[in-house]
DNA sequence: TTGTAGGCGTTATCAA
DNA sequence: TTGATAACGCCTACAA
């Protein structure tokens, strides 16, 4: 039915000014400024348009013009399926969402594994202005601040690069949290602990045990790692708040609660059970209550257990944690990325030990 | 220390080519392809942009150039906090964030809740390459297709807008499934059924009731609605299967465990109490049975409950549940969205009733 | 109320 | 191996 059916190529305004007889600016005025132009053209040329097949006006064309592109790119150093399935992900892009949404702003997720060289890449190329990392390897952050980009991060890179020092962030003193816990546990009697962490440490494979001769190297690899600062630090800080050499890490291989669970089994099933297990996550934590109660253990009766980050569910466990303000991070780091302006850009927020059920007095 | 520092505007290719004394082309070869210049010369001259403060090329630039984001945009109804906190939002977009993922194409995520014009605008300023939409109202898919993007919808716009009978789509037979439930609950004797749905039926407060006389009304509605098309084909589907008129409709408010738990609170302290109850969700399903278990009851031997979506807690709850491939929908919305060749481009995907405790005889 | 000129920063093409 | 030219499609000035 439409007579002026283009056949081939992209209809484009010039196109549609031309058939029209009117002026390029005016057809551009009749989609963006409505009051610059008398009610009837306006229509008229919409309605034009529409039967030209004119798309509208481009939108990286409009954002080239612009400057700016009215998104912001959230890195992520997994993929992006954990980023939706993960409880304490999915509470910290809400809370960043809820920002940004009442600033009419988009979220542009981007994941970009560590060592994904193609992924380094697309987060060169997304049209973002400004990014934030929640969980993030190093060479992102300098990709993004290489490209003059707005960053901020939510885990401090600690040791390593000392490029990034004064990167903004929004954190918590994962080292002081991890002495706090420490530190409870060795009140407790605690004194044979297993540390159950998320990551594979080199080659490490899962349920792979570390006793304490390897702290040292471990600690070392901490200032060189490319990613997982908090928990490095968290490491670090429960031992140094257990003042004892005595504890063992053991990898889980990814961060999720199934993982907890077959980790924690290799845990139980060992010779020499420990008094007590520390995890890194709230996720790991439970997921290793999960091994326990399926070998008819009792946490804090029989192990005591901590976790990290108070997720919902951690209370509903009777779960000892380190309890850290999620929400909040996400509402800031939304905050600092929309407002250049906006002081302090190096945040530090309260973290706060959680005494649960999980955690009883040792054993003897 | 850097001698060429610009005191203002931003450094372009073209600054860099000048003080390098090479062309444009040159210094964007340094940065996209690397075998087209000397080892040498790209090193100088990326070690000398980087020196300058120059960003690496502009993606918006690059985009209009290339006429391609590589990021598809994924629109939803909802807030964007609803799209993280709900389990069957969070489901399918990590199945479809893992089809994108393996292409290396990314996710911009934009909330355009239902009556927001300005919201309706950022949909036309999105640099995308095509849009997916989980939940949306008709306004959004006729943006999107008017800006001739490739658009996929999960759930049908049936009845409403003729204009939309051709638009690509991944769904279930939402108003047979509906059927599904209501001849299942027929068969088990039930006649006496509320109908709990997460809309507001126009200023319909949170546990307004709507009696069988109001049935005509809401249907007619429902070939008017701008959204809720899954919902509205269920609901008439569950009437045509108990083939009674005798149901009632309870408005939840949203589609959230809490909401259900408190219209089921409406719902149960009133003087008189159905046999069955159907949500058009698992989540608010669950949020029944937990106002249930709170007074004591027990579904299926105090009140039968049927939901929708059949999510994993949905079997630990022993919840009868309409079980549709969620992972599925959003895997193959991202296909169709990165292959424009793909067919069928209109999928009815197979749902099945999965029949727990939570559904048993009526009483008497 | 409408039109003209110019540039936003890149990259494909073709020539040297 | 490198360079000049010409779009890509739009919108801010400014002029009429």
């Amino acid at each position: 039915m439409s007579e002026e059916v283009e056949s081939m190529s992209k209809v484009t305004m010039k196109d549609v000014a031309s058939v029209m007889g009117v002026s390029v600016m005016t057809v551009s005025n009749a989609f963006n400024r409505p009051d610059q132009l008398s009610a009837r053209l306006r229509t008229d040329i919409l309605a034009r348009a529409e039967k030209m097949g004119y798309a509208g006006p481009d939108a990286a064309a409009r954002q080239l013009r612009a400057g700016r592109s009215n998104a912001y790119g959230v890195v992520f150093a997994e993929r992006l399926s954990y980023a939706f399935d993960d409880p304490f992900s999915t509470a910290w892009l809400a809370a960043f969402a809820q920002v940004m949404e009442a600033d009419g702003a988009n979220l542009l997720l981007l994941s970009v594994p560590v060592g994904d060289t193609d992924a380094l890449e697309a987060l060169r190329h997304a049209a973002v202005d400004g990014v934030a990392a929640m969980c993030c390897d190093l060479p992102s952050i300098r990709q993004a601040r290489q490209r003059r980009l707005p960053t901020v991060v939510c885990t401090k890179p600690s040791g390593a690069g000392s490029d990034l020092a004064d990167v903004d962030h929004v954190v918590i003193d994962d080292h002081a949290a991890g002495r706090d816990v420490g530190a409870h546990l060795r009140a407790l009697g605690h004194r044979d602990v297993v540390i159950l962490v998320e990551f594979s440490y080199s080659q490490d494979g899962e349920g792979v045990e570390r006793g304490p001769e390897a702290f040292g190297e471990l600690l070392a690899h901490h200032d060189r790692a490319a990613t997982y600062h908090d928990t490095w630090s968290r490491i670090r800080g429960i031992v140094d708040g257990l003042d004892s050499p005595t504890s063992t890490i053991v990898t889980a291989g990814v961060n999720s609660r199934e993982s907890g669970r077959r980790a924690g089994g290799h845990v139980l099933d060992r010779q020499h059970r420990p008094t007590a297990v520390v995890a890194v996550s709230d996720v790991l934590a439970l997921g290793f209550i999960d091994a326990m109660r399926h070998r008819g253990l009792e946490p804090g009766r029989d192990i005591s257990v901590v976790g990290f980050d108070d997720l919902p569910m951690a209370a509903d466990a009777g779960l000892t944690t380190i309890r850290q303000p999620i929400a909040e991070k996400g509402r800031l780091a939304a905050e600092l990325l929309l407002d250049p302006a906006r002081t302090p850009r190096q945040i530090v927020l309260p973290h706060e030990l959680v005494v649960r059920a999980s955690t009883q007095p040792a054993p003897h």
